[in-house]
Parts: C-alpha cells; sequence; structure tokens
DNA sequence: TTGAAAGCGCTAACAT
DNA sequence: ATGTTAGCGCTTTCAA
C-alpha cells in the first residue's frame, strides 16, 4: 500500500504536481474549481502531504526542538516521588511547548543519551533549538549553533554565537539573604549548593553581597552538594549538629532544601525555629511542603516562552545579530525562614 | 553561509557523497583511514547531517508523533491552579517522551488548533502517531491511520484500523463502587460526568453494574457535567441541597470530583460526613487535597508508554493487524469516601 | 572498498 | 492560471 503522493493527486485530477502544491498551500492562485478538484481528488486518495519532502524543499521545518535532558529523573529511585510534581526543567518545557504552538510551530523533543548524538540528529531537523545549561558538550553546541539559531536556557551569556536566557540569580538570592539578615537577625548563614554550576556559583555571590553590605562575615564558598542528593544531606546535617547549626541555610535549590529540612528534621531539628532554610526555584513541592519553602521564585513558564521569542525573531530576521535576556525573580516569603 | 552537506564534506575529504554516507551510516564499511578522512573534514566542516534529507531518502523520520492538545488549559483562567499540578495528559506525555527515547526515537509534540491541520501536519513528518481520545475529528484520524500506524489513547476499540490503549473503566468503577456500598452502605448513589465521553458512558455502567449487583436502584443516566467546569459543579450541588443529599456522589473524573468537593464545602457541607465524593484517575492534587480523594488511579505513564510500543511494535513488522490494549486500574481509599 | 547515479516527495522559479 | 523542471541533501543499489 503506497501511500499517495502529489503526483497521484495531480493524475486524478488532471493537473500538474505544481497545481496541487498551489492548491494546497497558495489556494488563492489557483482557480476555484480547479482548486475543488485537487482538493477533492486529494480527499478521496487520502492524501496526506509529506512534511520531509516539504521540509527538505522549502529549507525550514516549521519545527523548533527542545532538548529536554531529564536528568533520567524517572529512573532514579531516590528522585521518585519529585516526579509527582512538575520540576523545573517541566514548567520550562510546558512554556515553550505553548509558545510554539501559538507561533505555528510544532516541537521536537530529545532526549536521553547526553553524548552529542541525539542533540545533533534533533538540531539536524529542526529551524532552531533550545537547550538546558550544562547538557550538551560545548563543541557540539558551537558546530550547531553555526547552522540554526540556539538558544541556552539558564545558561550564562557568553560571546559564543548562541543566546541565553537566564534569570537574576544574584539579584535574587541578594534580596533573600538580606530579609534573613535583617527580618529574622540571621548572622551565621551557611550557602549550599553544587559547586560546579555556574547559576548556583551567581547565587551564592548574591548572598555574599548581602552579607557584605552588612559587615557581616561571609562564607568562602558554597558547601558542596550534588545536585538532588538526599544522602548528602543528611551528612551536611550530621556535619552542622557537630558544630552548631547555623543561622540560616541558603540553599542554592529548592529540591536541595527540601532535602536538608528534611534531613534536619530526621536528626529532630526543627525549621525554622532551629535554624531557617531558603531555596531557589519556586517548584511546587515547595509550595506544599511542611515547613513551606521560602524561596526565590523563577518565572519558569516564561524562560520558556522566551526561548520560543528568541528563536522566533532571529529566524524571521535572520541578520539580526545574537542577543541575550535576563528575567527577573521574585522573592517569596513562607514558613522556612521564619515568617 | 551556507551550511556544509555531504558534498562539502566529500570533497574536502576527497571522497565521494557515498562513502560519506557511509562513513557516518556503517562506518564497518568503509575503511579506517579513509572513515577517518572523511570525520575530520566533517568536524572541520562543522558539517551536522540534514535529517530531514535523511528522512526523505530512507521514508522514515525515526520520530513517533503525539497530538497533545491539552484543552489549553493555561488559558483558561478558571483552570489556572490546577496546572501546578500534572494532569492526565501530562503524565501520559512523560510516559510517551521517556518510552519514545529509550527506543532511539526523537518525539513531535503538536497541539494547538483542533483542527485537522495540525495533526495532519505532524502526521506527515513521524512514523508513528498517538493522539487522545476526542481531540481529532474522526475522518481525519481514518485518512491518517492509512499511512502510518496511529494508536488512540484512552478511547474505546473499534474497527477503525487504529490501535486503542485504554484502561478498565468499568471494572475500576464497578469495585469502587462496590466498596461504597459494601464498606460505607451507600444507597442513595448519584453519577456525575460527561455524558458524550465514551470513557465515562463504561464508568457509569460499572457503577449501575454493582448497583445492580446489590439490587439497589441504579440512576438511570449520568448527571452532565463539562470537562472542568466549576460553575457547573455549583450548580449541581444546589440542586442537591434542595432535593437532598444522595449517599455517594460517583464522579467520572478527578478534577470533577475536587470541584464537587469545594462547591459541597462552600455550600457547608462536610465529606466525608455528609456525602461521599469520589473520582477517577489518580491526579496527583486529588492526593493533597482536603479530604483526601478516593479514586481509580489510571496507569498514566504506561498510558504513555504503550502507546509507544504498540506503535513501534506496528513498525518493525508491519504486517502484525492492529492489536488494542487494555491496562489495569486500582481503586485507592482514601478520606473523601469515608474511609 | 569506493564511486556513479537514481531516486525520496515536494516547492518554486520560470515558461507558457 | 497552469505546466515544466531543477533542485533540496541524503541513502542505496549497482558497477567498477
Amino acid at each position: 500500500m503506497k501511500t499517495p503522493t502529489v503526483y497521484d493527486v495531480a493524475q486524478r485530477a488532471g493537473v500538474s504536481i505544481a497545481t496541487v502544491s498551489f492548491a494546497f498551500r497558495r489556494p488563492e492562485k489557483v482557480r476555484p474549481e480547479t482548486r475543488d478538484r485537487v482538493l477533492d481528488a486529494a480527499r478521496e486518495l487520502g492524501y496526506v502531504p509529506n512534511g520531509t519532502a516539504r521540509g527538505l524543499a522549502q529549507r525550514r521545518t516549521q519545527c523548533l526542538g527542545l532538548y529536554a535532558y531529564h536528568y533520567l529523573l524517572a529512573e532514579h529511585p531516590d528522585n521518585a516521588d519529585w516526579r509527582a510534581f512538575p520540576l523545573y526543567v517541566d514548567e520550562v518545557q510546558r512554556g515553550f511547548e505553548l509558545a510554539c504552538w501559538e507561533r505555528g510551530y510544532a516541537l521536537m523533543l530529545g532526549g536521553g543519551a547526553s553524548d552529542g548524538g541525539v542533540v545533533t540528529d534533533i538540531a539536524g531537523r529542526v529551524d532552531g533549538l533550545a537547550v538546558f545549561a550544562q547538557t550538551v558538550p560545548p563543541e557540539v553546541m558551537a558546530t550547531i549553533s553555526q547552522r540554526i539559531p540556539v538558544v541556552e536556557i539558564s545558561e550564562p551569556t557568553g560571546a559564543d554565537g548562541m543566546a541565553h536566557v537566564s534569570v537574576d540569580n544574584r539579584g535574587g538570592v541578594r534580596d533573600l539573604t538580606e530579609h534573613l539578615v535583617t527580618a529574622h537577625g540571621a548572622r551565621r548563614l551557611v550557602f549550599v549548593g553544587e559547586p560546579e554550576s555556574h547559576d548556583v556559583g551567581e547565587r551564592f555571590r548574591g548572598c555574599v553581597d548581602a552579607l557584605r553590605a552588612h559587615k557581616l562575615r561571609a562564607p568562602r564558598a558554597p558547601v558542596g552538594i550534588r545536585a538532588e542528593a538526599r544522602v548528602e544531606a543528611e551528612q551536611l546535617v550530621q556535619g552542622w549538629l557537630a558544630e552548631g547549626l547555623p543561622d540560616a541555610i541558603v540553599c542554592a535549590t529548592d529540591q536541595q532544601a527540601l532535602a536538608v529540612i528534611d534531613a534536619l528534621t530526621a536528626a529532630g531539628r526543627r525549621v525554622p525555629e532551629d535554624v531557617a532554610v531558603t531555596g531557589f526555584d519556586g517548584i511546587v513541592a515547595g509550595r506544599l511542603s511542611e515547613p513551606s519553602l521560602t524561596t526565590v521564585r523563577q518565572p519558569m513558564a516564561e524562560l520558556g516562552r522566551s526561548a520560543v521569542e528568541m528563536l522566533v525573531s532571529r529566524l524571521d530576521s535572520p541578520r539580526r545579530k545574537v542577543a541575550d535576556r535576563q528575567l527577573p525573580v521574585e522573592v517569596v516569603l513562607r514558613h522556612s525562614c521564619g515568617c
């Protein structure tokens, strides 16, 4: 059962393939009777235009890509129940989806392996591509961004030929730390986070900014933790119990903050009575936790939407030079800081 | 800036385009030195294979489609806060994504307009397609399913040339109703749901089955409600208050059950003390509501995974005849039934 | 082991 | 208004 092509439709309608193409893409360019004949023939044959062929001929696919390496969370039993809530990447993805559809683009999603293979594969099939920070080797991105517009999500601005959307990490944590100090009288603060991440570095700097502004002693570096390791949170807590709890624990992400709170609770300490704990991101789980999590909310869906806008605008005017975008954040005061 | 093609790579490596193709796709068929020359040339030029051209030549895209018409929830202010939790479609989509990636397929997601245009467009670019029930006109699906394997998610089995994955709607509600009757002594039950939906019809029948088995009077038809209308829930509650509350309100979906509970609470009635309310689906919001929602859990991610499996198996052996699949459900007893 | 060449199904000049 | 035709960039026989 060979599927019908323009040729079949053309033959049946007694016209040329060009007319078939026009009947679909530029209906106004063909006489109404002719158009109806073509459309009828197409319907009778069950014609479905081959998008691949069209993409090749037009050299555009009307499709944007998102490399959504989900950190393979689903596979990681440690994290299974986090999946009950949408995480950062999920919410960004949702924004990306909706913005694509509003603009008439389809969305191609890739994931799985984190070597360059999958992402290159996707790059070869889309008009523009968005990727999350730290998920693809830079050489691979460099090559791809020479071919199509690329935007990196939550990646530092850099002169790498790619566009970047990020949020005001530093300002957010500065404001939050400021709150801890002025509203709750915190003096001894620690900052917990993955030291390798640029975002985390910025957040740490924001914490230091606020502390310095108050002439308080600032930690020299973040207390290291892996992205979402509960076990490490427990070890950290053991350490603090041994040497005395700080006034506040500023965490680089909500997930880490929740893990720290769990570990503290398990060790018999109360949050925020014994120690304040804060996060960053604004995921749903933090809204529902006990105590609810004071945090800095990122506009996650807006990050996804912005990525689409940036890609589309470069597609529409290719001469435009790549521009980065930084989105504002919002301090959300809940209970874990003592409020 | 023309992007490099096989021709450019071939020229630079001093070989033919066939050799370039082989070097990438069948490395074992070309002499190692030749292969290295080709790969080096490719790297130097920043070659990214054009997936569209490949798809056309191979007549397969290694890409599966999901038409994820999200009921435009995001646009509907009435529903804004539901979006904080993953809904049915989101969880199915997640299962679909992961299963695609595990099998080396990319995923093309379409949405937005619900006319046939978008879905036909996607159908023209993928090897297989999954759609949710009631989101695409049947004629359109009929045409598409003649071209590529299609599976409808949560759609009744039918001799329409498409495959279907669904769950045991009838059995699930039968068991749940049975519980209401035997464990909580419910006698007067109403069933609330969208009457047009096939799934809802099945669920209603399950309710009737259980009632009949106990020689209890069964409602003649579902009490109608739109998919996710809070306002209607309030009207229903007003009606019940006027004519006397039933013992139990069996709702066709969790979202409707939560809306009904909200309306009852707003009207000063207590659940489950004054009346039991149950749902169907097993969404996260029902786990966290007050009272927590007794429901029938669908294996949502599993639906998505199954859809992928069914598509891939038909792609792998095209002669296999289309087969449907029904997944089991699980009654989840929480507080809203009185447990 | 490598090369030549014929498509894959469509679009878009250009010609009529 | 419609037809002819040359690609789009790749895969894949078939020959050498």
